[in-house]
DNA sequence: GTAGATTTGTCCGTATGTATA
DNA sequence: ATATACATACGGACAAATCTA
């Protein structure tokens, strides 16, 4: 006795192992759901919910009034470790790196910023959203929060373009270690799919992390939300390459 | 002007923030998909596409014929480091630890495998799958490769359900430690969600570790991928392990 | 720039299957 | 065995974004 499989699930595999045999090119637009319909000879809500899988797993992107592309399937591998720069992760990949500053403002810690930067509830802090940008593509929204009475006027270096690394040493931050990191897996809200350019739903990775300065005090509490299908986070072991540039 | 939000994105919110506000308590049933059908005033339909989204998010479980159940909303932290040790790890947090084998046997190492573990291609290995637990509830399925000529008879000391460590230990292995780790984010397959106990495209973790012993030689290749929904994969800073400046 | 055709997104309604209580 | 409740699939309708002539 077999258990049949549904009918959506199959599309699915079958698509997808299309895509990953390279019979759809990656930027190429896939025949349109009432062709697919045609071709599995099934209604459109099928092959819907087929392409729907498959968008959220980030093979494909969906664009109304356009049709469905097949996404670069390559991760990029983004280096987590005791000194994590962005600009320089991704030089080495030979990416182009960017970013787009969203909002840059001082505002009030919450409970979680506060105990994460050691400072008191409701302390001043200085926070900067953004997203960060693999050659145009983006790959990651972050927030990162400083307390605003050592860096009084963090906002204005970010504005610029300059990188955090850049705009720390303005205040006499030589250097910077990562203290700790967390990683949990969640789904993009509609906000976040906009900006990351996914689709809701879509799997992000979360990294919580806080950096202190060589005299071990907290200096950043970032989230920084990743898309999951762009890129891989690599730990290396303690052969740590120490940067600084 | 105000762009329209979907109804199902709304309904969606409404539960989301209900389950998080705790008025639905975990384990609890959700009413029915015609009761909300109803309470919302949409098709049933429009419900299930917003439970749709809250299952992939891991909030709910729908089990047919029974209902749509809250789950729990702790994530366990699972610690990330040089010396990354299953059973520890959980009893740190008061969990009990159990594992089930599913599979152990020798094969011909992969590709992949081969250069994890720095071994020619095709060379024997001893290889295990099973799906690891805390408190009885699935949070990872692994599957961990070693070299069937250094450690021959590995599969009897895992079978009883020995721990990895005190296997090793068998073998005159008195320590290993981490020595590369990536973590990416993935679907869950059809086969992944039968053994983990999750709905099919739900969100997991993958790590691919290397583990090697003090020598520096690779002992073991794992993959493990984990329920995102139910772990936080915790990096702890370098006052843990060996710090080589 | 505009009008119309194309294509995806949302929502409804109905019917049937399958697992659970 | 019956009723309940989720899962799958079909069909139709319209809206919204995009593309094209």
């Amino acid at each position: 006795m077999e258990k049949p499989e549904p009918l959506w699930q199959a599309i699915h595999d079958t698509l997808h192992a299309e895509i990953a045999r390279g019979h759809w090119r990656a930027g190429s637009r896939l025949p349109t759901e009432a062709d697919l319909a045609q071709r599995f000879g099934v209604n459109r809500h099928t092959v819907r919910r087929a392409l729907g899988a498959l968008a959220e797993a980030g093979l494909v992107q969906a664009r109304r009034g356009a049709g469905v592309f097949v996404r670069a399937a390559d991760r990029l591998p983004y280096r987590i470790g005791p000194r994590t720069r962005f600009h320089q992760n991704l030089m080495d990949t030979g990416r182009t790196p960017s970013r787009r500053i969203l909002h840059s403002a001082q505002a009030r810690a919450t409970e979680a910023e506060a105990t994460a930067l050691n400072l008191p509830v409701d302390a001043l802090l200085h926070v900067v959203e953004g997203i960060s940008l693999a050659d145009a593509q983006p790959v990651s929204l972050f927030r990162s929060a400083f307390c605003a009475t050592r860096f009084p006027e963090l906002g204005p270096h970010l504005a610029k373009g300059a990188s955090i690394t850049a705009a720390l040493r303005a205040f006499g931050v030589s250097d910077y270690t990562r203290k700790s990191t967390r990683i949990s897996g969640h789904a993009a809200d509609v906000l976040q799919a906009r900006h990351l350019e996914v689709a809701p739903g879509a799997m992000l990775l979360l990294s919580e992390a806080i950096n202190i300065d060589p005299d071990g005090r907290p200096l950043e509490y970032g989230r920084t939300y990743f898309v999951a299908a762009r890129v891989d986070l690599v730990l290396d072991g303690p052969e740590t390459g120490p940067v600084v540039a």
